[in-house]
RNA sequence: GGAGAGAUGGCCGAGAGGCUGAAGGCGCUGGUUUGCUAAACCAGUAUACGUCGAAAGAUGUAUCGGGGGUUCGAAUCCCCCUCUCUCCGCCA
């Protein structure tokens, strides 16, 4: 959510920002409603300000004066009549401003680049050797399944299309990717594990913005109604809502390994085959709560730590930075890591690290005391998948391959694993 | 699921229609005293939104779990909701 102030006082800056993004929508009338808000709250204000003087005139008035007690009495019912609708007023055009300001993005980042969809977003560096194959490497879903370990038939049968069974190595092979990484992260990095409910309610989405203008994107129970997490963003990010953080503990760094629920609505077509886009996969999170005037070295370390299970794997990525056109709703800046597959001949993205600056902060009123007798400020939140498991599972599979239709497993996880390779 | 109790500031805890942003205590911050520390004493110590101001700040309004109602006036009275705790039942 934007400063609501921001946008009324600042409307040109806001607009030329925000179409970067591209055709911007609301922002004029969101303006002048905010400006009406402010002239309905002054009025309001002075005219409860001239009862509470009067009320304290009443007191006396009962005693001494029953008749002018009981006229002062009714100029008061009509004053109080009067201020009473001014407010309901106020709320009517408090609540249009507020589903207004929510379905407006996020303003971008200076360092965002132009352009308005994926093939516009520049590649910031590229690291690794794509693997070298004297055969034609194979997809993953071709692999898995003669493997025995991806079962996408019976995941449908059970759930339909986007579900998979992972059996015996597979599912080791999953499992073992989520340790290694929460250990990563844990032992090296600096973050604390943190494991959420997988189920939240209405307020945590629209915290982080994946509520109101996303609904259709998730999975929800009803009767009582609960959303399935797209993210453990989501439940992490909304541990500290409503909460005044100390600043000199941040910024505060969280890893988290959720299930990710996605309904993938507007992707009807796209990657239907092997593990890419499921409806349910497994996901450790990197979280921070961030000092605003750091946040951005706190976005380049959070894409350095989840590269660095890219780089401990061996597996060959690129990291792009988003253009305006193809930015997340919440995000002011992000950077996506793409991993090579081999097996497709193509890049896909594993991993997305976004500053949010003070957008879901706002949403969520997540706040931080510089001193403890400063006044509290937004903190900056930033997140980045450190990474998606089962794209880096189907990436070892492509990566890892052999010409027999095995797969060699990285050495950094034989640990977790307990076997060197997969094979018939 | 059944029965009961409760929700007040960072924390504890008074208050039972007006003068209560809210006694008292703890904590915290600053000061005085002081070889140092501690103790003692003094002062300060919420948030949001308005208005004025370049700013510092001043000032107004709101806020006692949330929402609604009664009243000239509600932390206080009435209604609804949520959450927490205790006991019973059930359950991984």
């Amino acid at each position: 959510m934007l400063d609501l102030r921001l946008v009324t006082d600042k409307l040109e800056d806001v607009k030329r920002r925000l179409s970067l993004r591209g055709p911007v929508k609301d922002a004029e009338r969101l303006a002048e409603l905010g400006a009406r808000r402010r002239a309905l709250i002054r009025d309001s204000e002075s005219l409860r300000h001239e009862q509470k003087l009067a009320g304290e005139r009443m007191k006396d008035l009962l005693k001494s004066d029953p008749t002018g007690a009981q006229t002062l009495r009714l100029e008061l019912k009509e004053k109080s009549a009067r201020q009473k609708q001014l407010d309901d007023e106020i709320k009517q055009l408090e609540t249009e401003l507020e589903e207004l300001l929510l379905f407006i993005p996020n303003l971008p980042h200076e360092t965002v680049p132009p352009g308005t969809s994926s093939e516009e977003n520049p590649v910031v560096r590229a690291v690794g050797q794509a693997p070298a194959f004297s055969f034609t490497a194979r997809p993953h879903w071709d692999l898995g399944t003669e493997l025995g370990i991806l079962d996408f038939e019976r995941g449908a049968k059970l759930s339909g299309s986007r579900f998979t069974v992972l059996w015996g190595a597979g599912a080791r092979l999953e499992r073992a990717l989520i340790q290694f990484m929460l250990d990563l992260h844990t032992r090296e990095h600096g973050y604390t594990e943190v494991l959420p409910p997988f189920l939240v309610q209405r307020e945590a989405m629209a915290g982080t913005g994946q509520l109101p203008k996303f609904e259709e994107e998730a999975f929800k129970t009803t009767a009582p109604e609960y959303f399935l997490i797209p993210t453990a963003e989501v439940p992490v990010t909304n541990l500290h809502r409503d909460e005044i953080l100390d600043g000199a503990r941040l910024p505060l760094r969280y890893v988290a390994y959720t299930p990710c629920f996605r309904r993938e609505a507007g992707a009807a077509g796209r990657d239907t085959r092997g593990l890419t886009r499921q409806h349910q996969f497994d996901k450790v999170e990197l979280v921070k709560f961030a000092d605003p005037r750091t946040s951005y070295d706190e976005l380049e370390r959070l894409t350095a730590d989840a590269e660095d299970v890219l780089r401990r794997l061996g597996l060959s990525y690129r990291v792009v930075a988003l253009c305006g056109g193809d930015l997340g709703f919440s995000a002011a800046k992000t950077y996506d890591l793409e991993v090579w597959m081999p097996g497709q001949g193509r890049f896909v993205e594993i991993s997305s690290c976004s500053n949010f600056e003070d957008f879901q902060a706002r949403r969520a009123r997540i706040r931080f005391r510089r001193e403890s007798s400063a006044k509290p400020e937004l903190v900056h939140t930033l997140n980045g998948s450190g990474l998606a498991v089962g794209r880096t599972l189907a990436a070892i599979l492509e990566n890892y391959q052999q010409a027999d239709g095995s797969v060699t497993i990285p050495e950094a996880l034989r640990p977790y694993t307990g076997f060197e390779r997969i094979g018939k």
